[in-house]
DNA sequence: GATCCCCTGGTCAATCTGACCACCCGGACG
DNA sequence: CGTCCGGGTGGTCAGATTGACCAGGGGATC
């Protein structure tokens, strides 16, 4: 969808100060309160705002080791081992991919005692040929998208 | 963070219903509106909740490619490196890690082909000795975060 | 038994929302 | 050249929500 300047200044000040409301977001933005929930709408229904969900930190919550596991799968198992995966409260997501492993997915775990536990159910699961884990140590760039929101307001416009 | 079952029970209420407020939240949990009120102050300020910025799907923004690169670091480069990728808008994410490679990186792009000059802008920097690219193809599960609230709230009560 | 913390149920003024409206502008088009 | 149309502007409106209070009730703890 076409993004322009104003829907990336948007995006980006709703990012960065989720609690504004409409209309000071439009005093913001220097334009109409009218035009800021014009804009909102479309966003949301071309779907490039998904929604407003409450963003939870994991490690708050008690699981502060992140590990990613790239998993192959055997031949025709991949049906069987989305369901067992997405079973596993731990499993945050879960990809299939190109490449060496056929599925890589996003682990949570208490302590790396408990990354055991939770590699055991993963793996605990016929179809699962082979695992291999990566434990994250450090996460200097945490999932953003404001860059890549500029850049995309500023390649339209 | 201690999460009881009514921390668990707003959150995965607020996460499928964004737009409802503290009043209706109350009115659908059975309590009263102070405590859902008290109750979100302290997910907050505990960091539980981060906060509520906008959920964006960078495919409707014209990314629809989603790839992960493992990267093998040159030693002693890693600051740079971080400060490298950190410029590139299409990584989205960025962990250092244990294992075979040194750093997993995520990114976007806006067709394969397109992941090709994503893949060099992020490769043309000195430090980095090897990096394996994984496509995403599809994403059987999604980043989530319900299952996992609703574990740690009955385990801590 | 006393204390403390949390939740309850109620009120209040201030604010924001979502919905309208008439009007204006620039670009596209016949 | 004139017209149409989509989008933005600035304004209003009633209704709903927020954030702030308060006194009181329980239950758990010591």
């Amino acid at each position: 969808m076409a993004i322009d300047r104003l829907d990336g200044r948007l995006i980006v000040l709703l990012a960065r100060e989720p609690r504004i409301g409409v209309l000071e977001a439009s005093r913001r933005l220097g334009v109409a309160r009218g035009t800021v929930q014009a804009r909102l709408d479309r966003l949301q229904s071309n779907g490039v705002i998904r929604g407003f969900g409450p963003d939870v930190d994991p490690a708050a919550l008690g699981y502060p080791v992140t590990a990613f596991a790239t998993l192959e799968i055997k031949q025709g198992q991949g049906v069987d081992v989305r369901a067992h995966l997405s079973s596993v409260p731990e499993v945050l997501e879960l990809h299939t991919t190109t490449g060496h492993g056929d599925m890589l997915c996003r682990l949570v775990a208490r302590s790396n005692a408990d990354l055991q536990r939770v590699i055991d159910l993963v793996l605990g699961f016929d179809g699962i040929v082979r695992a291999s884990t990566a434990i994250v140590m450090e996460n200097p760039v945490p999932l953003r998208i404001i860059p890549l929101i500029e850049q995309a307001a500023e390649d339209t416009a």
